[in-house]
DNA sequence: TATTGATATTGCTATATACGCATAAGGCGG
DNA sequence: CCGCCTTATGCGTATATAGCAATATCAATA
C-alpha cells in the first residue's frame, strides 16, 4: 500500500476509478445500487435525469468494473460488483469523514 | 451515509474531494505526506516534476483541506491534516481493493 | 416483418482540467 | 535596498469531461 510498492500503472488505474466515482450522479447510482438491483429505467426515475445521461454514467461505471449487468426479461439490471461492494461503501464512508 | 440522508451539497463536496485525490501526482503527494512532513522542495525532488506543478497540486489539496502547511525557517512544510489522515489512508486502501 | 419498448451510442458545444513556461510574491542575509 | 532562495500564481494551449439531442441497436411480439 506504500507508494513505492505501487507502480505507475496501479496509480493510474486507481485514480481512474476514483475519477469514475467522483461525480454526483454516479455516486447516487452507486448508492442506489448498494441497496438494490435496478434496471436503467428505475435509475432514470430515481435520479430524475434523462435516460441518455444515465446510460452514459453507467457506461463509465461499467468500464471501470464498478458495476455489472444482467439482462432479465427485456431489462438490463445493474448491480455493484459484489466483490467490490464492501470496498466501495467503505471508501465513500471514509470520504464522508474527510 | 445513505443517499437520502446526504444532501446535494454534501454529494458535491464529497465528489470535489474525490476529484482532488483522483490524480496520480496528488496521490503520490498524499503518500509521501502520510509518511513524513515535507517541504515543497523535498516533494519536488521526490516526485521528479517541476516546482510550479507541485505547487499547483498542493494548492488543490489545500483548497480541499486535505493538507495543511506550516512555515519553518524559510520553508513551507506540508502535512496531512491529522484528523483526516486516518480516513485518507483508509480510503486509498479501499480503492486499492476495488 | 413492422412496430414498440428498453438501452446504448454518437455528434456537438460548453466548460473544466492538466501542464509548461514565465513571472510574481515573500522573507532573509548582506 | 538588493539579490537570493523558496514558494505561489497567471497565462496559453492541449486535452478531457459534462450534458443534451438525435439516432442506433436489440429483443420481443403483434
Amino acid at each position: 500500500m506504500e507508494s513505492d510498492i505501487m507502480t505507475e500503472q496501479e496509480l493510474e488505474r486507481i485514480s481512474q476509478i476514483m475519477k469514475a466515482v467522483a461525480h454526483p450522479t454516479r455516486m447516487k447510482i452507486l448508492f442506489l445500487l448498494s441497496k438494490d438491483l435496478n434496471n436503467v429505467n428505475e435509475l432514470v426515475k430515481a435520479l430524475g435525469v434523462n435516460q441518455a445521461l444515465v446510460s452514459q454514467q453507467l457506461r463509465i461505471l461499467r468500464l471501470n468494473n464498478l458495476v455489472k449487468t444482467e439482462k432479465k426479461n427485456g431489462f438490463v439490471y445493474y448491480s455493484l460488483d459484489p466483490d467490490k461492494k464492501k470496498y466501495i461503501n467503505k471508501m465513500i464512508e471514509c470520504i464522508y469523514n474527510i
